[in-house]
DNA sequence: ATAGGGCTTCCAGCAACAGGAAGGTCAACA
DNA sequence: TGTTGACCTTCCTGTTGCTGGAAGCCCTAT
């Protein structure tokens, strides 16, 4: 398969595949051409990576989550370690983002959102305690 | 005020005040000897700034909501469709992180996190419909 | 032979800084 | 007066995960 029957298997732009091969993730061997020549295994890998990319887990967590995969002597705990861990970032950015929409939509009501300058909004960010 | 003064008043590092200045957020005075001089007003902005970029906004936003601070022709509304764009985004992204959540709680708990290798993580990861 | 599409590499850029090197400046203290 | 140490300066690199584009090779079809 060349890179842009992967690309479309995978649902990864050929951008994306090049990148990943770049920073060690897959490595496709190469037609006498030059092109890369992908197989199988290769579209799987890549498959899983997008899976676990759209999960939201780094290119590093990626990396790990790959090697265990690979690894036959792996343990389910270090597999859980690594989602729990990414599991914790995503709920406290959830968190910081809930408290941000709390205070927007606190400021956006207050706001008239007319023709006139008078604006709570900016008061709030000019001077918070007043 | 040194540069040092304002960050800590401001509650930003140095780092970023040189960096609000190179995005011209922020354009201070210089001393004689080559130091950025701060004026009370500078301090303003740089708080003004902070408290955006707290509550999300981008640079780009910040600068925006600046200039339409410092413009007495303003409208309110102006101000709100910047917040209304940014509380958007904010609830697409609580949205998408809610779904991993989700997801990823599911999986969690159905591991067992114990010595063996069987990891229905790494098998949906591999193998969503199986 | 030539046109088009796909492939290659490499370089630049995005957001919003952070880290660090190399060096100038200033106040205090011996 | 000399020197230490804290502070300031600029400049360059690195971060995350790609994306866009330029320059150029390859392959197929007409």
């Amino acid at each position: 398969m060349n890179i842009g029957d992967v690309a479309e298997r995978a649902g990864l732009p050929a951008k994306t595949i090049r990148y990943y091969e770049d920073i060690g993730l897959i490595t496709p061997a190469r037609s006498a051409n030059g092109y890369r020549a992908f197989s199988d295994s290769d579209l799987h890998k890549l498959a899983f990576l997008g899976r676990a990319r759209a999960l939201g887990f780094s290119i590093e967590d990626c990396r790990a989550l790959m090697q265990l995969y690979e690894d036959e002597h792996r343990t389910s705990a270090e597999v859980r370690d690594i989602a729990l861990h990414h599991l914790d970032r995503i709920e406290q950015k959830i968190a910081d983002l809930s408290e941000m929409r709390a205070t927007l939509t606190g400021l956006v009501k207050s706001c008239a959102g007319d023709s006139r300058p008078d604006c709570p909004i900016l008061e709030s960010l000019a001077n918070p305690d007043a």
